[in-house]
DNA sequence: CACTGGTTTGTACTTCCAGTACAACATACG
DNA sequence: CGTATGTTGTACTGGAAGTACAAACCAGTG
């Protein structure tokens, strides 16, 4: 089941943005089989039924994010410069997949159910960020927080719930202009916080 | 549909822990039906189906939030120090209510597809935190930043997964102990930011 | 008390769809 | 050629959501 032939895989994109509409609830297999142009037998015959459908497109995207990211954080530099660099990189990918992030939003439920999928979800968001911190006050290039993990998490969501969000509302036309302008944004709260300066 | 009788409705809560295990999908209305004691015929009378139990399940927690951060908010302090209180507002219960937030996480999409919820879902979460940011850059005791908008919707983030992960992961004996602690991380974290200072 | 209107509930039914079974066909490769 | 592996149509099964409905129940109210 893990090897579906290239041609297939190509082709079951074209569900993704049937499910993004309307949940994967919302969606027949019979659905999937006319917009996909494969029949359902043959879907059948690959997958493991509707929840290897949505596996399936899922780990696709969150490979994708893992990849992209994965590059970013292993260059030179110091961790925050590689941090703002993951930023852009999750967020490049999100806003050129809109149809599989609303596809993830939509049945995160089933994903995070989805044991495959759960670890591929932290795998890709946020093991990486948690990482980047601790190296980040190994370097002295980011504080030091009392406690690290729920700020890993709090800057998770951040970057998350912003890329998501765009990627959910407009499907833009130069996501990576636009990944580098929201990026921008998330890295000044993140880094520099809200607070008035002294300075 | 938006009265049904007090008895009923406490009673429907038993129904909470069984989809947030299961996710609604993964439970029948019998089972639902079941858990609660309320037979299925009663159920059909006064909801309209299952999706009519989630929601009205969490515009109840929803409800709750929007409450306890209103409240929170509309105090005499700066900004600031209303932002913090309404961490800690809605850290509370969120904490007090695992079973709810981990039925949100699991059915967030059907959530989102529902129009009633999805507004509830904006007003209890994130346009309080709009406002408040708005309302310091007038006061003073907030910085200005060029995006307010994605700056806003990063905080959310940070808020709302730093809260949902805690009250998903394990139901605490000490909630609001808990909110108190885990909201001071997050605030420091979209204070003051995770750059190193000069000072 | 009897009448009336809303609730409550059991039971049986309909409908819809995921998933299965299977047979016929195609293709490839030795 | 023939065996193995994929591809597809068609018909079927099973399970669960939701509906229909009638019988019971429980106020009030005259």
């Amino acid at each position: 089941m893990r090897k579906l032939p290239a041609k297939l895989a190509s082709q079951l994109y074209g569900a993704a943005e049937l499910i993004a509409e309307r949940g994967l609830d919302g969606t027949k297999i019979e659905d999937i089989a006319e917009a996909t142009g494969i029949p359902k037998a043959t879907i059948y015959y690959h997958l493991d039924g509707k929840n290897a459908v949505l596996e399936f497109l899922l780990s696709d995207l969150l490979d994708m994010i893992a990849g992209a990211v994965g590059v970013a954080v292993s260059s030179a530099e110091d961790a925050r410069t590689r941090l703002e660099a993951a930023v852009v990189a999750q967020l490049g990918v999100m806003l050129e997949h809109p149809f599989l992030c609303r596809a993830l939003v939509g049945d995160l439920g089933r994903a995070t159910r989805l044991p495959e999928l759960a670890l591929a979800l932290r795998a890709a968001f946020y093991e990486p960020i948690e990482q980047l911190l601790a190296d980040g006050v190994a370097d002295g290039s980011l504080r030091q927080v009392p406690n690290p993990g729920a700020v890993a998490l709090s800057v998770f969501g951040a970057i998350t719930v912003a890329g998501l969000t765009a990627a959910v509302e407009g499907p833009s036309d130069a996501p990576s202009a636009d990944a580098v302008r929201l990026s921008a944004s998330i890295c000044e709260l993140i880094f520099d916080g809200l607070a008035t300066r002294g300075s």
